[in-house]
DNA sequence: TATTATT
């Protein structure tokens, strides 16, 4: 049995350090770049992201530096995190209020400063075991931050019993050897008031995966070898039970690895389908994929729209490549639609049937895949 | 009794 966890976090902004200084890069006296107000990290993304939709996602708040979506160097697997460092602090600051807690499929985004790279903070993570279970989040912080800066701390709770601890939980400090005082001190410790110890240890190192872990990776890595390198990077797997076999831009080998996956997936959808709603669906108009996926048209956006709201839609229905909003040459207004390129056409097709009809605000929205007629527009 | 935070 797969026991559903959901997870309580404090969003902790790192901040950056110093004062607020003009727009530009800082250049400290030794000459050294100073990025600690326009580099941001981002954490909990979803697995299946890709370099390309990470940069395209952080790219619409403002001119990015440079961007990086950390893999495992060994099975290029994405790590979850990445960095985004931008020209100017104002839209790291930007990025910080728009995108962090923007939920992408299963994930809830985290943006925030990153920390000036260091060994010193690495391994600063620990695991502990033995909670009392009316231990809450912010007690558990109360309990560590005797021993330094936590940067982020959970509690595991049992999602069917609607939130109940289990007793367990992750603290990351700021340093190592934070972490390491904090293990004298409380390992084998009771809790005030607590009948039993905790355990206090550093937390597995992600790399040693569980037997499942390990399973979805290796057939994660074939399906990568089998349909070819880099453009099919993208490679991805549905969240989504099969809508019936529309034609796939680039992937023709994926069914088994659906059904493994769509194990630890919950179907999550915005809106109703209505039968009406898929009409959408009927294929005459289909354009077909072109170039890295399924371009959709959204109409009556308000003019006010910008590329999160369009992030913020279809995001959940899976991986999203781009997102444009048109608009006035001279206003610079929405002029009410705009376009969004999805990878795979289940999880197009799951969005479209889903969103078309949606209420956003006081506008009824039409989502249909692109057609030629539209494109000449 | 284990989530994915330092390029």
């Amino acid at each position: 049995m797969v026991t559903i966890i959901s997870t309580m976090e404090t969003q902790v902004s790192n901040g950056p350090s110093g004062t607020s200084l003009p727009n530009g890069p800082v250049i400290s006296t030794n000459g050294s770049t100073d990025d600690s107000k326009t580099n941001l990290i981002v954490n909990y993304l979803p697995q299946n992201m890709t370099q390309e939709e990470f940069k395209s996602l952080f790219g619409s708040i403002g001119e990015i530096e440079s961007c990086k979506l950390v893999r495992d160097k060994i099975t290029g697997q994405s790590l979850g995190y990445g960095f985004v460092n931008y020209v100017d602090p104002n839209d790291a600051d930007k990025a910080i209020n728009t995108l962090n807690g923007l939920k992408l499929q299963t994930k809830t985004i985290k943006v925030s400063y990153a920390r000036p790279s260091s060994a010193s903070i690495r391994d600063a993570n620990l695991y502990v075991s033995g909670l009392p279970k009316t231990m809450n989040q912010k007690d558990m912080e109360q309990l560590f931050s005797q021993y330094g800066r936590i940067i982020t701390s959970r509690i595991l709770v049992d999602q069917v019993t609607a939130g109940i601890s289990r007793g367990v939980g992750f603290i990351r400090f700021d340093k190592r050897n934070e972490a390491e005082e904090a293990i004298k001190g409380l390992n084998g410790q009771k809790p005030l008031g607590a009948a039993e110890p905790i355990t206090v240890k550093f937390a597995n190192n992600p790399s040693q995966k569980t037997g499942q872990a390990l399973l979805t990776q290796l057939y994660q890595t074939a399906a990568r070898r089998y349909t070819g390198p880099l453009h099919h990077q993208t490679q991805r797997f549905s969240m989504i039970p099969s809508l019936g076999k529309g034609p796939d831009p680039n992937n023709s080998s994926k069914p088994i690895l659906d059904n493994l996956l769509n194990a630890s997936y919950g179907v999550k959808r915005f809106s109703p389908i209505t039968i009406d709603s898929m009409t959408s669906l009927a294929g005459v108009n289909l354009t077909g994929p072109t170039g890295a996926g399924w371009c959709i048209f959204v109409y009556n956006l308000s003019p006010e729209a910008d590329e999160s709201v369009l992030w913020q839609l279809f995001g959940p229905f899976g991986a999203v490549t781009n997102v444009k909003v048109i608009r006035d040459f001279t206003t610079n207004k929405c002029k009410g639609f705009g376009f969004v390129t999805m990878t795979n056409y289940d999880e197009a097709a799951m969005a479209i049937a889903s969103l078309n009809g949606y209420r956003l605000g006081d506008r009824v929205l039409q989502v249909s895949f692109k057609t030629s007629k539209q494109h000449k527009a």
